[in-house]
DNA sequence: CAATGTTTACAAGACT
DNA sequence: AGTCTTGTAAACATTG
């Protein structure tokens, strides 16, 4: 846990640095390809050429951010470079775009790399955790893991101030405890949706 | 206001 | 059968 070695100590911030993703790239050997299926994919009847692609959005995702020169790219740009290679996407509505941003904020193999130039958004790029098995197309489930629900830490600071909780990368500094901020003025909010640390820390049904 | 980002909910199918 | 993954929809926050 945490142990991601001394040549991959994420700097403080956010977001990962492009550096120090290139930097464990080179460890892995990435080696980007062409888009195809994973081969954990399920398999199905050949695709049209407008069909949907067989690959999944975070297959889709990954192979748009490794064929980048920087393996990095905005949210515009990934649109952009699907809407490139599968004419399936050209012509739909805008929903598919809407389950690529569901899909980077959700897996945890995705990662904002600092904001763009002109402010508009972040780039993404791939965990490093995930570049070895990404750049060979393996885009298995169980690495493209959902987000870890928020665990109990007590009353801490939320969730994004510990930086990354996932066990690749080395822990966050220690942070002090505080009290609990006020919960947001919402309304629409049941109590059991209230986000970290108001609702999710304390638990819901025993059984749910 | 539009684009971006986060989160929840739910259904369907795959996986264990 | 229960769990997990994936896709879709939607609400809402944030930012320029």
């Amino acid at each position: 846990m945490g142990d991601a070695g001394p040549g991959h100590q994420r700097p403080p911030g956010a977001s990962f640095t492009i550096e120090y993703l290139l930097s464990a790239q080179g460890d892995v050997g990435l080696s980007p390809q062409p888009p195809g299926r994973s081969p954990t994919a399920p398999s199905r009847p050949p695709a049209e050429p407008g069909d949907k692609p067989a690959q999944s959005y975070i297959a889709l995702i990954s192979t748009a951010i490794l064929s980048s020169p920087e393996k990095k790219l905005l949210l515009s740009d990934i649109y952009q470079w699907i809407m490139d290679h599968y004419p399936y996407f050209k012509n739909k509505e805008k929903s598919w775009r809407n389950s690529v941003r569901h899909n980077l904020s959700l897996n945890e193999c995705f990662v904002k790399a600092g904001r763009s130039d002109n402010g508009k958004g972040h780039f993404w790029a791939i965990h490093p955790a995930n570049l070895e098995d990404f750049a060979k197309g393996d885009y298995q489930r169980r690495r493209a893991r959902r987000r870890v629900r928020r665990v109990n830490v007590g009353f801490y600071h939320p969730y994004a101030l510990y930086g990354c909780c996932c066990p690749w990368c080395p822990p966050a500094p220690p942070v002090p405890p505080m009290a609990l901020p006020p919960a947001p003025q919402r309304t629409r909010w049941a109590w059991g949706r209230l986000p970290a640390p108001w609702g999710p820390l304390l638990p819901r049904a025993p059984f749910l």
